[in-house]
DNA sequence: ATCCTACACTAGACAATGTCTAAGTCAAGT
DNA sequence: ACTTGACTTAGACATTGTCTAGTGTAGGAT
């Protein structure tokens, strides 16, 4: 999207062909692939592009509040470029797979004071766990 | 504890010295140690006890449902002891001190049927992240 | 008490993911 | 077009976790 390039170069991002073609894998395909996704994805496009720059790049995108990283297991991080909509995730146990899901309620209002430890809480993040349709079936 | 250990011989776990430690290590303080912490602890009790067998043995213990894994950040999972009283997590952005919180609310009630994508829904985890008190202050 | 055997343990190789460095390259301001 | 510092590259390295082949042992059977 070159809304997001235009964003990039205004906050003084040097615009590279790397660059360009990791923001565009992104914005793609809206899925949550991992780092070595996009590096896969990245290559096809621009084959000398490395692994550190993919690695570079995302963690660039992320402290840019582009991009968002997502834990959901102890594999691989996973990103998911829909950082201007808040969101949770509902992850598969067995495949992996992951949606974005709007939940109703408010989690931060739920956390009472008592609970908070002297923490400044800014953040929540909900993952919900099933198994996915596809799963289920097999 | 014994209690866990009763329990899991029960369950027709063969006791060992190995096995006897690592429970021990996590009954003992009751934190979120990553799996080389454990095993840093265990090797202070018996100094030729393996990595694969904490490993092997923190799996175990998580399949029985004795330990809970977290994956709070991109780092190395954490266990934890507390698996019989539900509770989520706050967990400092800075130093990834972890907590056990018991907010109020249910989240798995707030996920309408028309957001599960035809999931099976069985678990939600929540977590909160904020800076704690030590690390506001640095 | 001793023996047997399946289960457990060990050391270390291997795998997956992520980070760092030194040297070369190039975007963009002048 | 020149220059410069930010960017990229290849690959070594680090961390976390998994697997295997060989050895040891808990606990039931004798």
């Amino acid at each position: 999207m070159s809304d997001l390039l235009e964003r990039l170069r205004g906050r003084g991002w040097r615009m590279t062909a790397q660059r360009r073609v990791v923001a565009e894998v992104l914005n793609g395909e809206h899925v949550h692939l991992t780092a070595d996704e996009v590096h896969a994805r990245a290559v096809v496009r621009l084959p000398e592009i490395s692994r550190a720059t993919v690695y570079n790049t995302l963690g660039e995108l992320v402290s840019l509040g582009e991009v968002l990283e997502v834990a959901t297991d102890k594999r691989a991080k996973r990103y998911d470029p829909n950082a201007h909509q808040p969101h949770h995730h509902l992850v598969c146990a067995r495949c992996g797979a992951i949606k974005d899901v709007h939940p109703g309620g408010n989690p931060l209002a739920d956390l009472p004071d008592s609970e908070r430890f002297g923490f400044t809480v800014s953040d929540v993040e909900v993952t919900y766990r099933g198994v996915c349709p596809n799963c289920a079936a097999a």
